[in-house]
DNA sequence: AATTCTTGTTAGGTGCTCCTAACTTTATAT
DNA sequence: ATATAAAGTTAGGAGCACCTAACAAGAATT
């Protein structure tokens, strides 16, 4: 687990590598406010635990390992920031500050809660795209089934989870990339959705299930 | 400001001042899971910073400072806590372990958010006193006129708050320790309350002012 | 190509919170 | 009162994240 400055160090490398995937030392500590000597110390160690990829002299990339855990990291920054504006009343000049605290809160729990109180954003307030828990950026045309509405007609893109029983709980009931699916109806209560596909006429799908596939509207 | 290590020593001497003012390091060293010479060295530091008071082979004392301090960061924790289970449905054994590192947020706005959110408990579900932002507990006979009921008559017995204006603001009205009160209605929409006493008849009272006016019910 | 500027590196150090091993002081028990 | 047990202390060390001063490597300029 990434200590609190290393998820820092990683936030501030996702945000510099955006702009160029090859970031040097005196970018990345002017960024974080720190000397070149510290940065380069950090650095090594971050290689060597496997975040990024480091040779002397030479520019700073994000592992994969990386990107994605910069990206979990991002995901809180943002949960956090919509919790507090949308959940608890405070005007977005001031949340920034402390969701740059509870970003770094070590409980999974509490931002899968916070995730399902704002009722699974994909975009913050601002459009900057929210990761899913496992790191991974949403393609921007790609919607998730359960953030739909009712009466649309959409095709299957892709997974948001690539799980072996997942895999064949879609297989056992047909579902396949490419497919696609009407809405019939969003249950409100807990927000299952009836859908219809192929030969398949109103079959009911949980909330969880509906936030993994990832559709986009036909014309 | 405390550290987040020094606020942990600060809650952990709250803890077993309760039961005895003189506290030994073993004790303590126990309680926090850390090594004699850890403590002792530690406690050395805080008496520096005037959290404690110590001498070589004595027992560990709370300063007042210490000791309002330590009621800080309990607020905070029952607070958290509380917003956790009331606001966020997590379950009551869940919570403890995130509010250990959300009671370490810097952040005022924040708990007074929560307070506020949380109509101002205190209390927590387990009848622990909940102390208020400025580190003190209140009175277990004692609670703010805005949590009282429609119809009560209550005694004044204390204030939350010293500030002078306030005192002015009382001396107009007024209002006075011991002074009987009744409880005509209470406005829900901002948490008002009509109140008459004295001379004085249907006297509306800001939920700002009730909260800092402690009482206790006559039988 | 030589000079200069920028970037990266080493060396040596600091404060914080933690540790073990060995010792001393104080308290307890015979 | 002395021996033993418990509590506290010192010495020396470790990892983390930071620093400044001084030097080396690479890039840019003339």
């Amino acid at each position: 687990m990434p200590s609190q400055t290393t998820e820092n160090y990683l936030k501030a490398l996702y945000h510099l590598h955006l702009k160029n995937p090859e970031i040097s030392l005196t970018e990345l500590g002017q960024r974080l406010e720190v000397s070149k000597p510290t940065v380069n110390e950090m650095i090594k160690k971050m290689e060597k635990q496997g975040w990024v990829t480091y040779v002397r002299y030479k520019p700073i990339t994000l592992t994969e390992d990386g990107e994605r855990e910069a990206a979990k990291v991002i995901r809180k920054h943002r949960l956090s920031e919509m919790f507090l504006t949308e959940i608890m009343g405070f005007g977005w000049e001031e949340v920034h500050q402390i969701a740059e605290q509870i970003e770094h809160l070590k409980s999974d729990a509490f931002f899968d809660r916070m995730d399902e109180l704002l009722d699974f954003p994909t975009k913050d307030p601002h459009g900057s795209p929210i990761p899913d828990r496992e790191g991974n950026f949403l393609d921007n045309n790609y919607q998730m089934l359960s953030q739909m509405e009712e009466g649309q007609t959409v095709v299957l893109n892709a997974l948001r989870s690539s799980g072996k029983e997942f895999l064949m709980f879609l297989n056992k009931k047909e579902i396949s990339l490419g497919l696609e699916i009407t809405i019939n109806q969003i249950e409100a209560f807990d927000r299952s959705v009836t859908v219809s596909y192929g030969k398949h006429k109103n079959v009911v799908l949980s909330q969880a299930v509906a936030a993994k596939l990832l559709v986009s509207q036909t014309e």
